[in-house]
DNA sequence: CAAGTGTACATTGTTGACAATTTTCAGTCC
DNA sequence: GGACTGAAAATTGTCAACAATGTACACTTG
């Protein structure tokens, strides 16, 4: 059903449930967090805590304050979010096209898998569950380009737009929109592969 | 002649020598950084040089790598850089262009002090002053938008191009460029200022 | 009663010891 | 000689105690 993601790390654990609450809005902008109450919550100790916060602050989800402690990011302005639009597009354009001609069966088929849970999680109308695959099929992407960087830099500013996530009324456009992605790569026309990428980022 | 930055946090301290050194090439890519050397060297523990690795990460200008350690990050690719300078262009012209009307004479104050710290730089062609001038200018400016975020957003993205910083054969150039920006400010001339800020950002 | 002051309390920051992991490199086998 | 094995060393990861800082609130003062 879910894709599992290894998280190697204690902090990557720890943060990868914390994005998760954040992203879902479990956990709402401006909310504090304690590194005890976590460190007790997932029984370590406040080490790895703190380190998540550190990572998760570098994505744009939580925002650190010297001495006084960590809290659940504001969503980017409405002022702001077409810039943020506009960056998260660039990216992952340029991304596409320049992999575009290197694309292999096998990427395809990873895709294909997470296009599947992102049909799963539309079906269910699980949003949380979208959101998740929603970002891993974007992440796959970003990732199957050489330049290992590219990731990093997309990361803070795709993550600034998925902060709640409610953009369509009909879920499963969802799934027709990245759908339609995968079907111009494997038709292999680039132009319109740009295009349905470009209208799926909004 | 060198304008004081407080740098409130003992990893902030350690976070800043650190990225003169990287963004001098006094460190180079690939280098490896270890954390009781630096442990040693400033005279603290492990935990705050830890801590600085983390922040300066978060600015792209360390990879980590868990278990491994910390090494100088690559400059971006040849292909990427375009990318970066456009995503910098962008975000720098929509400030500019966001907070033109709001400009007060304090900051236009704040700036020339900035620019005349770069002309001193220039004169003396000491380029890592001129590198972190330059980067302080353009930061004071992001800094006046209302939306904080958009510091967080920028700052990844500028340090990435300000590694190993040798645009200009005549040194001299960058402060003109900068000062036309200015001078187009103060002139309230908002297209010719966004195009001098372009200029500069290449 | 408003504004400031001081003292507990809560929370984050730092440290050094110990655990886990990775790297190094000598030794062995084929 | 090249490839594997396995201890030793180097390095990062985690922890719990203590220090420093910030917060809340009763108290004083004008």
């Amino acid at each position: 059903m879910s894709a599992i993601e290894i998280y190697r790390t204690l902090p990557e654990q720890i943060a990868a449930r914390l994005r998760q609450d954040v992203l879902s809005s479990k956990l709402k902008p401006g909310d504090p967090l304690r590194e005890i109450d976590l460190s007790e919550r997932f029984g370590v100790s406040r080490g790895p805590v703190r380190e998540a916060f550190r990572q998760l602050s570098q994505q744009g989800l939580l925002v650190l304050e010297p001495n006084k402690g960590v809290r659940v990011a504001q969503n980017p302005s409405v002022e702001v979010r077409p810039l943020v639009v506009e960056l998260r597009r660039k990216i992952e354009v340029f991304v596409l096209d320049s992999i575009f001609e290197r694309i292999t069966l096998e990427d395809l088929d990873d895709w294909d898998a997470i296009l599947a849970d992102i049909k799963a999680a539309c079906e269910s109308s699980d949003v949380d569950a979208l959101t998740e695959h929603d970002l891993r099929f974007h992440q796959a992407i970003i990732r199957s380009h050489d330049d290992k960087d590219l990731f990093a830099l997309w990361q803070p500013i795709a993550m600034r737009m998925m902060m709640h996530y409610n953009r369509l009324d009909d879920i499963m456009e969802s799934y027709r929109e990245h759908k339609r992605i995968l079907d111009a790569i494997r038709g292999g026309d680039k132009r319109v592969a740009i295009k349905a990428l470009e209208e799926n980022i909004q």
